[in-house]
DNA sequence: ACCATTTACTTAATCGGTTAAGTAAATAAA
DNA sequence: TTTATTTACTTAACCGATTAAGTAAATGGT
């Protein structure tokens, strides 16, 4: 049995949730008339400690239900043990996917993983990434947001922390990328709409700033030319934050005379939008319209009528680049820049394309 | 200009990630010839500093980027400045409209929110809140596992810090909650299913254990009830994490003779497999089927057919739970318990138990 | 029996901040 | 002029853990 009599004395500052306060290394060394340095020692299993000891210390350790305090060793150790994961958003198939791959990976290391969402903010990503600079954690996998168009707070981040990018990558920072290969899906995407017979395809471009945005946009035009098709500018729809603005935007396209027979949207929350004023404006799809929409969507399937994806390995993407992070911090000197690494997404063909209807 | 020969000796330790090692009061105080008393008292604007001292520590805090440790103040301090955020997952609407209530409350508030996915693990979520008892945080928002079913971690961790559960919570555990009008809505969803003709109603349990679903079932059996049915318990149909035998068993239930004309799912990721079966199976919705779905995706609009759904004010109750969370932090002696709240959800009706087709 | 080594600890410094208490010099009050 | 107060700092303790260095006692070797 253990004895607390002595205990009770230590305890300090209880407020209405603390009523037994936090149990600390000095506490169980004042109980066990050891030093804190015993205790320590005991609790790492040194071999400097005797059995007896250690066996008193843990038993009293586990009854008292003691839980060190990661922010003591942290310091100490100048090691937190932990990675953040900076993404745009997670009501996202793509990323919360990717987010299950890190995380996965990160907990077989032992490691916390936090998770920051940017909200694709810019300020809130500048002002994150320099709070990640305090030593806060080990390392950080991120994806950018949307409107990132400078790039010192990530140089700056870099220099003090490993980094590795995923997705929305920062070409100009030198470290790891985990990327698909988004010039060839735009490709592959157009090629298909060509392919069932859409004379005029266009695309729903998500931001300027964004690498995989032009990379996905570069296949695209890419596709038309091969085709012997004018890359018509016009057809590069933008489409912002407001949601209202981008649903207006798109039918005022669908409206006009020579409306587009096909259209790739970028990333999958354009879908609901394009779905949503084809049945308005009587537009049927794929008759009038075929959509392909890059997209992890569980629900692509049960659309009416399924929607025909290119899909990103988001899972394998997050897993991947842990996995490289967490190289990086074992081998003290790695080079990040050579892990990058290009995983192939995969077309889907549904019935948003089907030219046999 | 700053002089930062001097400094240079200073940094030690350098690792190819920390080329220039991270900046300290203490280098700060060296450079300037100050006590690291006077340079931390500067930064947080204390009277005790003179004007010009004040700003020369922070012209040449600006100058080297300098960040504040987090552990080290919140060591002394004992606030850490951040809660938790532990939720089952992120892939699902309601967890990620709460997550962006939650975050936006936290930010607000100048807090970190530390986001832990628990998978659905109750091993993990054991191991977690164990974790949390170190005092990593200053308060926990959570949703518990399916699998929930004993107490004991939850209780622990109450006792160190404030704890605010919303949606899946725990009744055992004396905080507040965060809850939306499950059983009412449970009723809603069956009387509608009732109200649109449908003769055999069975719903899709997701756990035993927890809270919200038998709510959710105990409204389903009191419409029945009412509506002079028996509350046939073969219709309670258990859904799992597995996800090929839960089609599976949909699947057998279809098939069947007396197969249910109306189905509610307790849970939006239900829909997906309730559509692909009916599909399969050649059932139409909502003329054979009619489908009420508890849910928040954006998608329900473009499913085919539009799917009726009980929606959770979701955003909101993140909110409501994180509000709570920082009145318990700010004023001591707050009684959580005192501060539950039921916000309702709402019923709306779309093609999936539409009557008239 | 005597020195060497091993065992099982303790002491004290450290991580990077914060702050109570102490102090010397400047200014104000009597 | 002398004492009181204010100003602008510094010293030192502290948060909770880790560990290099120190030490007393037990054990071992010859």
């Amino acid at each position: 049995m253990v004895n607390l009599t002595k205990l009770t004395k230590l305890s300090i500052n209880q407020s209405i949730f603390s009523k037994m306060g936090n149990i600390t290394i000095k506490m169980l060394a004042k109980e066990l008339n050891l030093s804190t340095a015993a205790v320590s020692k005991a609790l790492r299993d040194s071999h400097e400690i005797s059995e007896g000891t250690k066996k008193r210390v843990l038993e009293l350790a586990a009854a008292l239900n003691y839980v060190p305090h990661p922010y003591a060793g942290s310091l100490r150790e100048k090691k937190s043990n932990t990675i953040a994961v900076v993404i745009p958003e997670v009501a996202d198939s793509f990323f919360s996917l990717a987010l299950n791959g890190i995380e996965a990976v990160a907990i077989a290391n032992g490691y916390h993983a936090l998770i920051y969402l940017t909200h694709e903010s810019f300020e809130r990503e500048k002002t994150l990434l320099k709070d990640l600079e305090s030593g806060r954690v080990d390392g950080v996998i991120m994806s950018v947001t949307m409107k990132t168009d400078t790039f010192d707070h990530l140089k700056s981040l870099n220099k003090m922390v490993p980094m590795v990018f995923f997705d929305r990558v920062c070409e100009e920072i030198d470290t790891a990328k985990i990327t698909t290969n988004d010039e060839e899906c735009g490709y592959q995407a157009t090629q298909h709409l060509i392919d069932s017979g859409c004379k005029k395809i266009a695309i729903l471009s998500i931001s300027e700033s964004l690498s995989i945005n032009s990379k996905r946009i570069q296949g695209y035009q890419q596709a038309l030319l091969e085709n012997g098709r004018e890359g018509d500018p016009a057809s590069i729809i933008d489409y912002g934050e407001d949601s209202v603005e981008n649903f207006e935007q798109l039918r005022k396209v669908f409206r006009e005379v020579d409306r587009p027979d096909g259209i790739v949207a970028t990333v999958s929350k354009m879908t609901t939008d394009i779905y949503l004023v084809c049945m308005e404006l009587g537009l049927r799809i794929p008759q009038d319209v075929k959509v392909v929409s890059f997209s992890n969507d569980s629900t692509v399937a049960i659309l009416n009528p399924s929607l025909t994806t290119i899909t990103q390995p988001a899972f394998e993407m997050g897993e991947l680049a842990a996995g490289i992070l967490f190289k990086a911090l074992k081998k003290k000197y790695l080079v990040l820049s050579e892990e990058s690494t290009v995983v192939p997404s995969q077309l889907f063909v549904r019935n948003s394309t089907s030219s046999s209807v």
